[in-house]
DNA sequence: GCATTCTTTAATGTATACGCAAATAAATGC
DNA sequence: GCATTTATTTGCGTATACATTAAAGAATGC
């Protein structure tokens, strides 16, 4: 584990790593700035591989650098959520038609299966915190699924951006037992190869999760995560 | 324009710009390797800049750093094209329902208006050139319109990937008649404000334009470009 | 000749140095 | 006191140096 940060990662990748974990965890928090030999010396390396890593988290939208002021990290307000928003329910609805069309086994459908079966549990138990990262397995195995690395790509990135936002988030909305029938639904209909079936209702789903994320966003007047 | 490039812009910026250029117009072909001191020399400047402008492209998808082996200009398989002209289909059709429900003026529609009237010259003149400038205005500014920025960037970015390819398959496709068609219509279902027309009208574009190129990039035997 | 080991070369990853310009602080004039 | 100019600081952009290590080439044994 430790050799494999030593030995097998450059500086820069574990600098990107350990940013972006940063980021996540809100260790580095929305809207801060930061010196590259802050940040340096934080991460125990030179200026060198934290501006490379910083310019990648820039170009994943984690990240602003603005000469002088320092690494900015990015705030994500509700125009972002709904652009983000916007975004993964057209990636997702498609891959959720790919993977429908691809006539996957019982087998290969198994994570997807799982990951539902999770969430059944984790609302059992009304532990949000499970519900949630059954939630993201889903969803990332879904777009897995659809077999477009590009989207895997684009999905990770726009996930990346909103994930902080979710520990805020994932305590003020409604305990999400529609949302399971619906995930159930889109296993269904991928699992017995309706292309169009999967596609419209993923899409209805996740039109349904953007506005009811809108709504309690705007309720509580959460402008910027 | 050159006191631009010398005083304005950074280095970095420089190389980012020029790579890109020299990568959409083939002087840097796809598939072949370049050193980073190679690219410095040519460029005027170290390593450290170009360093940073390759990371950035890597991002983009443009190009790949793979250590020893030098830069790597990233071929687009006929795979890479079906990926990248799904997520196109997607994200523009999303585009234009919003533009049709964000109820632009004509006033705001002229560039959009004035992109298909150059398609329809460029027809009439049989210049392809023309004509495929006008049809990236199109999309490009039928994306604007639609009001969400990380999708201008992703289209922005899927656009550069295939934008090489576009000198191989301009000549051998037919010739764009239909194309125009659906745009104005398209274009009328913005200006009259039917999102769910501009929507549907436009992914039949799409859908279309991608089935046609892949027939003839299959019929041609093209598989990297 | 062919495989194998040892050298040598060379490209990268990273640290470091430094000039420049922007931001801040100080000083001067009014 | 306030505005304006002049120092000063400081963070960045970039060049450069260097250690590391993968790959190529040479040499050796069989």
């Amino acid at each position: 584990m430790k050799d494999q940060d030593a030995k097998t990662l450059s500086n820069t990748q574990r600098a990107v790593r350990d940013l972006r974990q940063m980021i996540l965890s809100g260790e580095l928090a929305a809207g801060t700035d930061h010196l590259e030999s802050e940040l340096a010396e934080t991460l125990g390396m030179s200026r060198t591989p934290i501006r490379e890593a910083a310019l990648m988290l820039e170009s994943k939208g984690l990240l602003e650098m603005r000469p002088r002021k320092g690494v900015r990290i990015l705030p994500v307000s509700s125009d972002d959520m709904r652009e983000i928003y916007d975004i993964l329910t057209e990636l997702e609805s498609l891959a959720a038609q790919r993977a429908a069309q691809a006539g996957y086994s019982d087998d290969e459908l198994e994570v997807l299966a799982g990951s539902i079966a999770k969430m059944d549990q984790a609302i059992e138990a009304e532990d949000l915190e499970a519900w949630a990262e059954a939630d993201e397995l889903f969803h990332q195995e879904l777009v897995r699924l659809g077999g477009n690395k590009r989207v895997e790509a684009i999905v990770a990135m726009m996930s990346d951006q909103v994930r902080r936002a979710r520990a805020t988030t994932l305590f003020i909305r409604p305990l999400p037992v529609k949302s399971n029938e619906d995930h159930r639904v889109v296993f269904q209909a991928i699992s017995e190869g309706r292309p169009d079936v999967a596609r419209e209702r993923h899409r209805e789903h996740r039109l349904q999760a953007q506005a009811m994320l809108c709504r309690i966003l705007e309720k509580h007047r959460l402008n910027s995560l």
